[in-house]
DNA sequence: GTCTATAAACCGATAGAC
DNA sequence: GTCTATCGGTTTATAGAC
């Protein structure tokens, strides 16, 4: 009995898989918008009926492959992390942002549906937000990393600007565990918000023509990135760069 | 005869308006990639067949939308541009980075349609490109006269980084009557993805629930910006900040 | 230049047989 | 759990009358 219900359970699991990898592919060609359950269904010879044993409706294949690209995007810039170790905040920082452009440039798709424009009548739901935030999380481990080392500019005269500072920032960042600054913090969020602009300009396109050298240009960016979070260069000038692994 | 024409083109012109703007407000219901010659037609009364006389497909339409919101969002920049005046290089930097970011929160779906992820299947003619470069030569324009001013710091040190830049921005950014030096054109490049992040994740709702004091960090932002597209500030810490019009 | 009518598709979702 | 059949809606685009 609980074989066959083992048994039952494993094929429920690999056409669901097949669904979702279909869909995957569905969504590189046409995008969100036009991720229809009946092609996915009738690419896989299946009735378009029997898709809705798997999901209920469309939103909810759609979430899962927005939930699935964000845990990929997210475990690559977890173990570029782990990876570059404490030692070297600049080095993790480098390795960390390095790690998220190359997931985005590999699977261009993936990364439109989770930092693309929104689907137009598609709500997150808040399944999405755990996965959603273990990439900030990480860039947030970096500071943290070169905070307890001593290695984080505090910028304390820009400490009166940064005084408007929402409560919400304050309850996502300073709850327990978390050792960032709150001016820190906000920085940071800014910051994020500049990387991906970097990485969805090339990602989309808008470097085709224009830039060439895109890994010099990334890495330079980045650095600069890096200062403005508040890391402190490890060296001097050209130094630095060659600390942070070029 | 020439007046029966006159006005025949006038009504050609007002139905040909109407249609684009009616476009405009489903482009802002429904986003780009739902956006329907029928539903458009249906809202003003037409036969959805009458619609084709004006727009010879879908993707002509949707053309002409995109131009126009280029071309919107270039007028304001450069607007921006000519009031701020060249005096000071830090003002104008500021003030084409607020006019852009206003333009884009004012209106939020044209700038989805020329901002956001590629609308799939669609690919832009070359009619866009002349409108989409307005906005770049706009702070193009303030690094120059920066420049012009020596106000521009040419960060020599880094110039070997730049080596590896490619011939296209060459191209690009130093044709007649261009004066940006070639390595600031590559950093302002970087720059340019940069502030789009910054704005897009602002618009598309990404700063919900992080961010309340969303001037203040833009601001902030915009100005390590400035510096890293290689604009001296004109004083030290907050003065530069109080420069550029706080 | 606008209309009606129509072709030839597509979609999400459900009911009920097996 | 998969199927057929179906409801009720959508779309782009064209043909031909007026």
């Amino acid at each position: 009995m609980s074989v066959i219900r083992g048994a039952r359970e494993r094929a429920r699991a690999e056409v669901g898989a097949a669904i979702k990898e279909e869909a995957g592919r569905q969504l590189a060609a046409e995008g969100a918008a036009q991720l229809s359950l009946r092609a996915v269904a009738r690419e896989l010879g299946l009735a378009p009926s029997a898709v809705y044993r798997y999901f209920p409706n469309r939103d909810d294949l759609l979430t899962t492959l927005i939930v699935g690209a964000y845990d990929a995007l997210g475990a690559a810039a977890e173990t570029a992390l782990a990876d570059a170790g404490t030692a070297d905040p600049l080095r993790s920082w480098m390795a960390v942002c390095r790690a998220i452009r190359g997931w985005a440039l590999a699977r261009p798709h993936e990364y439109a549906l989770i930092y693309g424009s929104p689907v137009p009548g598609y709500d997150a739901p808040p399944d999405t937000v755990g996965p959603a935030s273990r990439v900030p999380l990480a860039l947030v481990g970096v500071v943290e990393a070169a905070d307890a080392a001593g290695a984080l500019t505090l910028f304390p005269g820009s400490g009166q600007q940064d005084e408007g500072v929402s409560a919400d920032a304050r309850r996502l960042f300073q709850d327990p565990g978390r050792t960032i600054p709150l001016t820190a913090a906000v920085r940071l969020v800014a910051v994020w918000a500049q990387l991906f602009g970097l990485i969805s300009f090339e990602v989309f396109g808008r470097f085709d023509r224009i830039i060439d050298a895109r890994d010099d240009v990334f890495d330079r960016a980045v650095l600069d990135l890096a200062h403005q979070a508040g890391l402190r260069p490890t060296g001097t000038g050209s130094a630095a760069e060659s600390a942070a692994g070029r």
